[in-house]
RNA sequence: GGAGGGGUAGCGAAGUGGCCAAACGCGGUUGACUGUAAAUCAAUUCUCUCUGAGUACGGCGGUUCGAAUCCGUCCUCCUCCA
C-alpha cells in the first residue's frame, strides 16, 4: 500500500540499530517508537491532548474489548475510531489473538477459530480469523494484527509447531479476509516461543505471504530476559529489511534498549500505564514506587531528569498523597510520567542511532541503570 | 434515682472455658505488575535475644489443671424510664 511504508532513515554504524519514519494514513513517526496502549479506545486516565503533548506517536486499541463494547458498529457508525475517541495520529489495533492467552481459563481452540466465555457475562463467543479482520476493518485503525494464538511458555515443541502452522493458516485466512488492505497495513505475527525452526518457519511463512510489517509475538509472557532476546534475534533473521517489525508487548525499558540493538522499529506495553495506577514509577535512577513512606516529606520531583509535565509541576509529596488517597487524578499524572520516560526514551534512543552511537549509549544507560545481569529486574 | 445493653489489637467488629496473639473489614508498611478481565494482586501489621518466649481482650481480685470467655467488685460509655 502506498500511504503506508517504512522509510529507513539511517542506520547506527556502531550498532545496526535503525532509525526510521514510519508513514500512514494518519501521519508519519519517527522510529523506534513506544506505543501506549488503550485498550478500550481510551489510555487510561489521559486526553488525546495529553498523549499529543507528551509526544506519542500511535496508539493501540484492541478488537476483543471493542467487540463486545461497545460493539465494532458502534465505532463504525461514528465514523471510525479515529473520530470517535478523537485521536487524529495513528492507530494500532491488535487482533484479540493475545486474549485467547490471556482468558485461557474459558476458551477451546480449534482450526476455525477460538469458543471462548467472554469475562464480562460468560457469554459464548466465537473469534475466528475472519471476523478479527472484519471487526477491525469496521473499527479502521492504520495497522491491524493477524489474528494468531499466543501460546504460554514454555509449551512442548510439539505443542508450539502445531500451534505455529495453525497461526500461519489463520494468518493467510485473515489476508484474504481483509477488505481495505489499501488504507490499512495488516501485519502478520511471528511465532515459535524459544524454538528457532519454529520462528524461523514462522517468519519465512509469513513473508511468503507479504505483509506490510511484521509483528513478533510470543514475548514478555513470563519468560527470562536472556529467552525473550533470543526469541527477536531467531524472528527478526527471516525478516525482511525494508519492512517494520513491532515487538508486542514489550515496554521494559531495559527491553526496548534491546529490542532496538535487535532491529525492532515499534513496541508496545501496559506497563508504563498500569504500574503507574499502581503507584510504581520509572525512572532515571531506577524505580521509584511513590506509596513509600519515604516520600512522605520529600518535595521534590519524581526526577529531575524528566520533561513530563508531572515531574515539572508536582512534587513526590504531593503524588503520595494523591496516591493514597486514590485521586484519579494522581493516576492520570503518574500515568503522564511513565509515558513521557519511555517516550523520551525512544527519543534519546533515536538521537543516539543518527549519531552512530548507539551502543554507547545502551552500555551507558545499562550503567545507570544499574543493569549489569541481562535478567535483572529492571522493570 | 430505676431498668437494660456495652467496654476486644491504630479504628470498626467477631469470638463467650482449652484448637485465641484472638476471624473479618478498614487503616499502616512493603513487594509485584510487560500485544490491559488490573483504581489489581500478594506479603506483612503487640514486643523481644523470634522454628522460642513475654505481655495482652476496661481495672483489681477470685473460681479452674486451664479464663477474652465463669464469679465478685470498681471504673466507664450508651439507650430508655423518673
Amino acid at each position: 500500500m502506498k500511504n503506508f511504508y517504512l522509510e529507513i532513515k539511517h542506520v547506527c554504524k556502531q550498532s545496526g540499530a535503525r532509525y526510521g519514519i514510519l508513514h500512514t494514513p494518519h501521519g508519519s513517526v519517527e522510529t523506534p517508537i513506544f506505543m501506549p496502549v488503550g485498550t478500550l479506545a481510551t489510555v487510561k486516565y489521559l486526553s488525546p491532548e495529553e498523549l499529543k503533548d507528551m509526544n506519542a506517536g500511535i496508539i493501540l486499541s484492541n478488537t476483543y474489548h471493542l467487540w463486545l463494547r461497545p460493539g465494532e458498529e458502534v465505532v463504525y457508525q461514528a465514523g471510525g475510531l479515529h473520530k470517535f475517541m478523537n485521536y487524529d495520529g495513528p492507530i494500532l489495533t491488535d487482533s484479540g489473538g493475545f486474549q485467547v492467552f490471556s482468558l485461557s481459563a474459558n476458551r477451546k481452540i480449534s482450526e476455525e477459530g477460538v469458543m471462548f466465555r467472554n469475562h464480562l457475562n460468560g457469554d459464548k463467543m466465537f473469534l475466528t480469523p475472519e471476523k478479527s479482520i472484519q471487526i477491525q476493518n469496521k473499527l479502521g485503525a492504520d495497522i491491524i494484527m493477524s489474528f494468531d494464538e499466543c501460546p504460554p511458555y514454555p509449551v512442548s515443541h510439539e505443542y508450539m509447531k502445531n500451534s505455529v502452522e495453525r497461526t500461519l493458516r489463520w494468518a493467510k485466512r485473515g489476508k484474504e479476509a481483509h477488505q481495505r488492505s489499501e488504507n490499512q497495513a495488516l501485519f502478520g505475527i511471528v511465532q515459535g516461543g524459544d524454538f528457532e525452526d519454529l520462528r524461523k518457519m514462522s517468519a519465512q511463512a509469513l513473508v511468503e505471504m507479504d505483509f506490510p510489517g511484521y509483528s513478533i509475538g510470543g514475548t514478555s509472557i513470563g519468560e527470562p530476559k536472556d529467552v525473550m532476546y533470543r526469541m527477536i534475534d531467531y524472528s527478526i533473521k527471516y525478516l525482511p529489511f525494508d519492512k517494520p517489525r513491532y515487538l508486542m508487548g514489550v515496554g521494559s525499558y531495559d527491553a526496548i534498549v534491546e529490542g532496538v540493538l535487535r532491529g525492532v522499529d515499534m513496541f508496545d506495553c501496559v506497563l508504563p500505564t498500569r504500574i503507574a495506577r499502581h503507584g510504581a514509577l520509572m525512572t532515571s535512577k531506577g524505580r521509584l514506587n511513590i506509596r513509600d513512606k519515604k516520600n512522605e516529606f520529600d518535595f521534590t520531583s519524581i526526577d529531575n531528569e524528566c520533561d513530563c509535565y508531572t515531574c515539572k509541576n508536582y512534587t513526590k509529596a504531593y503524588l503520595r498523597h494523591l496516591y493514597k488517597c486514590d485521586e484519579g487524578f494522581g493516576k492520570r499524572l503518574l500515568s503522564i510520567h511513565n509515558l513521557r520516560f519511555l517516550i523520551r526514551l525512544t527519543e534519546q534512543i533515536r538521537e543516539a542511532i543518527k549519531q552512530d552511537r548507539f551502543l554507547d549509549f545502551k552500555n551507558e544507560f545499562f550503567e545507570k541503570m544499574g543493569l549489569n545481569d541481562v535478567n535483572a529486574r529492571g522493570f
